[in-house]
DNA sequence: AACATTCTGTACTGATCGGTAAAATAGAAA
DNA sequence: TTTCTATTTTACCGATCAGTACAGAATGTT
């Protein structure tokens, strides 16, 4: 395939960091363009389908992150494992708080609307994945589903918080607690 | 002062579900006269320095809802009486989490910056005031910090993850764990 | 070298953006 | 009723919006 100016895939993340910073409404595309160093018609030319295609590509590309990071170690590793693994790579991946979720962000709007299957898809997936180890380390399974659900709203609240103020250690907090919380049934 | 024919501070609630809907930079002007029934003159008339200015009203009479109904209640009652009365104002303002924070989604993007004293106000205020509360209750000074900071995490992250599975569900459990959480001391 | 493909820069579109100005109207006070 | 102020309507401004068209440049292939 050899080496173009630029890839399509080497674009996405650029385009995620321009969508973390304004939002959707507030990415335009001379921002988009700034961000990523190209002009309207490179853009264009990769996605054709314009702000909504560049943004549903930065979803499936979140989504397959998480989909290998975290979604498959939690399916596939033992459970004190898969736990451990979710948790360091949702540390890293949100850089201790200073990073928002971009999927989280897009659900607060009416943006919603438009990516209302990826939106949905991202945390019911990530919540079956967790409530399954969850189950297989001895919660029963509405605990389970319960807990699940309950680690997700912390960690989207924590990179609220993190973000209004400025401030890492409700992000660090939160891992930690996660990681205590976690282990076994009734702890 | 008799009866205008709109008054400032009918319109503030009104721009208020607009910038829930639309985020700030989607609510445009159009937007808000449409879900005001303003016209443009009528919106400059009341907020002279326009969007910034409405938004920035939006979010000082939510400052002011919550200290009268969340941070003082927690300053002045008994402990548990204040946590209660927390939680229920909580639940009766997000409409069990049908509606979301606007404090937090500012908090996402760039609009923060415009927003930065008001959006950490809000939530160093609020995680004093329950900070207070808890130490009266018998937690240590730091447990007392960190539960409060969790509980605010909780909070803004449940309404993050209603909106996302459309399920009032996150909410719910959220409200119903702080119940028990915030009790006594180690519970 | 010649060619085809992929990528980029520029110029353009019509629509909407946030904001302004001022005339017209409605309401309260006298 | 007159007067004064508060509110609304309408028209308008330049800037920017998302998106298009297309010629030219870079690259890969032969």
């Amino acid at each position: 395939m050899a080496r173009l100016v630029a890839e399509r895939a080497d674009v996405i993340p650029l385009l995620a960091e321009a969508f973390r910073a304004y939002g959707y409404e507030g990415a335009s595309l001379s921002r988009l363009c700034e961000k990523t160093g190209l002009g309207k018609g490179s853009l264009y030319h990769f996605f054709p389908g314009g702000k909504e295609e560049m943004a549903g590509a930065v979803l499936g590309e979140i989504s397959h992150w998480f989909e290998r990071q975290v979604f498959q170690p939690l399916d596939n590793l033992p459970p004190v494992e898969g736990v451990a693994a979710m948790l360091a790579a949702v540390d890293a991946y949100f850089q201790s708080g200073r990073r928002i979720c971009l999927v989280g962000a897009f659900a607060l709007d009416d943006t919603r609307d438009r990516f209302a299957v990826a939106v949905n898809g991202y945390f019911t997936r990530w919540q079956q994945a967790l409530s399954g180890a969850l189950q297989r380390l001895g919660f029963a399974d509405v605990e389970a589903e319960r807990h699940a659900r309950a680690a997700l709203s912390m960690i989207q609240g924590a990179l609220v918080l993190s973000r209004a103020l400025g401030n890492e250690q409700p992000f660090r907090d939160t891992i930690t607690a996660l990681t205590a919380q976690l282990r076994l049934p009734g702890a």
